[in-house]
DNA sequence: AATTAAATTGCAAACGATTTCGGGAACGTT
DNA sequence: AACGTTCCCGAAATCGTTTGCAATTTAATT
């Protein structure tokens, strides 16, 4: 036999498919005595549950889905490890899905979820998405959210986050401290908020301690190595002067110092860089990066244990923001 | 209402049920008049088929499983990306699950992907997998398997490796052609079948070239920078000579340089070193580390397409053994 | 017009589980 | 002895699709 049914448990102990189901769920309408020769022989006759007809009869199911912008970026591979970790515990299986930070992408990714119907989605937004529609009629539609890292002001759902506002102006706070006064920002995509904050905190910091931001000293760009070498380069021809330079995050502080070396410039020295995210790279490159931890597999975790207990109905807590905390974490580069 | 079903598209429109459901499905029986007509009013009232319901009937699903030692790590996370690339493509999702290189929780991670039907899966094995019974049993079951990187030789099944003994035994000819004799190889658990080819290979080149393998110029440990590290002090402690290093894979390469710069080596002066997979960090750390590229991102790939293919029953191609080739990438290390 | 073939559609049974409702046995109570 | 409870269990509906087969309509043929 392929597969061994409920019905041929029924059939080979003369019992109903009902009671088998009810004694194998451990319902307490079952003599004691009837669980035990049920599960007896179930095991017996390695019975294994067809998972996707339980699915179908709950209308909801033990999976839970993920979308992230790209699965093979350091910090959201180790969020994506964070959060299989604790749905292996709980009992759940893990989709994962990556818009490739493409809008469109990413709708038909949460469609698809929607229609393998998993119980719940952990998503971080891509950089190119302007609407959040697709997640709105999602949550009408009773799909549990919670959303990490790249999150939406305009859905009231859990997120995930770290204190953006506040990790940035330490990091900047700390450059001024060290003396750094002509200090540029190489910021992300406006349209995304942590980004967003990110550069606040840059503003803040400054205009706090007097120096203010000047015209030119705010470079826009993507988040990649490239865009690092790309907006220094540009901030040289620009003829600004700089001391420091605070970049979004990681990969472009890496293009950042990449093209400061090889343009001759003295790290840190002439010039002193902080990224963001604390990769692997920046323990081990040279000059090593000081950076900002975020805890990625920590943040993958939290997300997965609160949409549990969203889906299970359990409300984890009032405040649906649940922000962990950073550190700064001094290298070679400032 | 809720979800909209095949059944009120059936009412809606005065058909029965398996009317809508072979005109969805374009089946050749429905008049294209019919067709149009029921296409249009279901892309109306916003019907979206319950997959869960269809993979019951239909005894598999769209869902393929991959099941990692660790996400997390640089190779695996690229070589998922990859499959999810595919998988996106040919209207599969994929779930993921990582053994966290345990052996029982392979197990348990293949079985819970088995529960959920899915129609294949591919697999890397953990370091701990002793036996691979668990993997005979699906593959018994009809479960399309496909495995890449860490393989069995004992499963006949699709594999999607790299020539290990090829690449190993090239890079360390390499090591030889620059004047080093005296070359340590830090291997990995033996029982990995590609820890152990690259053993071979450099066993191969060393006897090849009349140096040969003395005692202690071999290694064993994890594959971790730790073991590196540990297995770098101990050949220090042991006064064996050396004056090159071929370690097994990046992170222990990167053990061995750190620990080999603390000590006061010179690299590459006094000892070269060749690490393998080309992870990122590889590139930015100080010695570059001259490594062998293993191309994760099309390994994934690669058995994505060949398990679909697989599964519709297209048998791609005659030899069961996938070889991607490598290329030994020069840095500063060696 | 009658017959036959072809083109469409519907009925009903699956897929494998859960669950509502109710039925029969066993027991105690009046 | 009649009744009510409690305890177990079964029949059958249900989840939303797909599909073999029968039934119906339509078109083609004589």
């Amino acid at each position: 036999m392929a597969q061994i049914t409920i019905k041929d448990l029924a059939a080979s102990l003369g019992l109903s498919t009902s009671t088998i189901s009810r004694a194998l769920s451990n319902h307490p309408d079952i003599k004691t005595e009837t669980k035990k020769l049920v599960n007896e022989t179930a095991a017996e006759m390695g019975y294994q549950p067809n998972i996707v007809a339980r699915n179908l009869k709950a209308k909801y199911s033990n999976q839970i889905g993920i979308i992230v912008p790209e699965i093979k970026h350091d910090f959201f591979s180790k969020a994506i490890s964070g959060v299989e970790e604790i749905a292996y515990k709980a009992g759940f299986t893990v989709i994962v899905s990556q818009s490739s930070e493409d809008e469109e992408r990413e709708k038909i990714n949460t469609n698809a979820l929607y229609l393998n119907r998993v119980s719940g989605m952990i998503v971080s937004l891509s950089q190119s998405t302007k609407s959040v529609d697709h997640f709105q009629t999602l949550i009408e539609k009773g799909v549990k959210l919670v959303f990490f890292d790249r999150v939406s002001d305009e859905l009231d759902t859990y997120k995930v986050i770290i204190d953006d506002f506040q990790s940035s102006y330490d990091a900047v706070k700390y450059l001024i401290s060290k003396g750094h006064k002509k200090i540029v920002h190489l910021a992300g995509p406006k349209i995304l908020q942590n980004c967003n904050s990110r550069y606040l905190g840059y503003k803040k910091a400054m205009e706090e301690s007097g120096l203010g931001v000047g015209a030119g000293q705010v470079l826009y760009g993507g988040m990649h190595e490239d865009d690092g070498i790309r907006n220094v380069q540009q901030l040289i021809e620009s003829g600004i002067e700089f001391d420091a330079i605070f970049a979004v995050n990681d990969p472009v502080a890496v293009g950042t110092i990449l093209h400061l070396k090889s343009a001759g410039y003295k790290i840190p020295d002439q010039v002193a860089v902080i990224g963001f995210s604390n990769n692997p790279i920046t323990e081990y490159m040279s000059p090593s990066l000081t950076t900002v931890e975020q805890p990625a597999y920590e943040m993958g975790k939290k997300a997965a244990s609160s949409l549990i207990s969203l889906i299970k109905g359990e409300l984890p807590n009032v405040d649906k923001r649940i922000v962990l905390s950073t550190k700064l974490i001094l290298r070679e580069s400032a």
